[in-house]
DNA sequence: TGTACATCAGTGAACGCGCGTTCACTGATGTAC
DNA sequence: TGTACATCAGTGAACGCGCGTTCACTGATGTAC
């Protein structure tokens, strides 16, 4: 029998319950943070003793492992579905994927905490290594797309290209989306992001300069 | 008598646990995160029993709090002596204080922890906030500095400006600087951070398209 | 279909530990006279 | 300069707590015959 997810346990076994501790380990990390999170709170979420957990992780490190696994998974899919293949154009599917970053790190909270700040050593976990190294492509992909349309000898590497985007879209959410000190929100993140990243494409001649696109 | 820092404690009285404890507390953010940091090891790292801290704090999230004081007093300063009045001139006043950024992150890891990742409330400490607000004024007045170059119809709020610089710089740090996943530095940090910028900076009109600089 | 049994996925209690914080105390320092 | 005393900045032991993890166990499930 296949149990859906949102059923409670229902008796001695529960059915679900390693995906149910890896939901209640993202409401957790969510709301308190990395280290706010333990794995007693994570089990009495999902309705289990305090032992049943090790039953399907070998530890707490493994737990907070696997969710930022299922992040890097989730954030791949919802990537490639906005950048779509370049589709319709290159410009286009680049802003669509600045986009559904920001949308990812607010809908995913959980998963975007486990991900970047739970301060976990991807190399230690080749699953993790692996969802981890096809976040990167895919956004090194969208990059390669969109400069190809440049002269060879004005074209950045699209791995750094990547990586200057990258860096704008986790400062955006790290100072502006969430409530770090020193940087009170003036402007809502998605704005924020779209227009830093359209004055970058800009500088690197991928918008004409009177645009404001 | 007025000790010097650095010096051990000499006898009953340590002449200056305060800022040692602040030290310590530095030490400890910087090797194993905020989280990580116990005021029972800061108290052994200053060497003084565990119950000394509580005449000079009320507690461990006061310690924290004026190690992030702290941080922006130092980092105001900083990036003040790189700014230098926007002197040469605006554009390399506004680059030097780029590098300044980093430089400040790399140098002073716990000062830059605290202040940004240790989930405290800036509004709960006054004088946290007023550090954090001197912090954002300076990099706003750089970015206005630079931007008054431009004509007004062309120019963006110095804020907005300010804050797509910030984010790039704070995104830079965190996952190029530290080890953060799927993001395996493919360039050193700073270079990333200031061809980025540079990018940037084009596109907003402020270096001549063909520019290296 | 019915029964025996191996396996699986839970329980409940307990462990050792380190944490933040408090308390009554005491040694050192500074000041009034 | 010397002494009495208030104040300050430490100590050492203890507290209650919640943590991650382990253990022997037990109820439920699935399978062989």
């Amino acid at each position: 029998m296949v149990l859906k997810s949102g059923m409670g346990k229902q008796g001695y076994h529960h059915g679900n319950l390693r995906q149910a501790l890896v939901e209640a380990t993202l409401t957790l990390i969510a709301e308190k943070g990395p280290q706010g999170f333990t794995m007693a709170e994570a089990a009495k979420l999902a309705g289990v003793s305090t032992a049943a957990p090790y039953r399907h992780f070998s530890g707490r490190e493994a737990l907070i492992a696997e969710a930022a696994r299922q992040g890097f998974e989730i954030f791949v899919t919802r990537m490639e579905a906005a950048f779509n293949d370049a589709r319709p154009n290159p410009l286009t599917a680049f802003m669509a994927t600045g986009r559904a970053y920001l949308a990812f790190a607010r809908s995913n909270a959980g998963h975007y905490v486990a991900m970047f700040e739970s301060g976990l050593s991807v190399n230690t976990n080749p699953e993790l290594a692996d969802a981890a190294g096809r976040a990167q492509a895919i956004l090194t992909r969208a990059a390669a797309a969109l400069s190809a349309h440049l002269p060879p000898d004005r074209r950045p590497p699209a791995a750094m290209f990547a990586a200057h985007v990258w860096a704008m879209s986790h400062g955006v959410v790290e100072l502006y989306a969430r409530g770090a000190p020193g940087a009170r929100a003036p402007f809502p993140p998605e704005d924020l992001l779209e227009s830093g990243i359209s004055v970058y494409l800009r500088g690197l001649g991928l918008i004409p300069p009177d645009s404001n696109a």
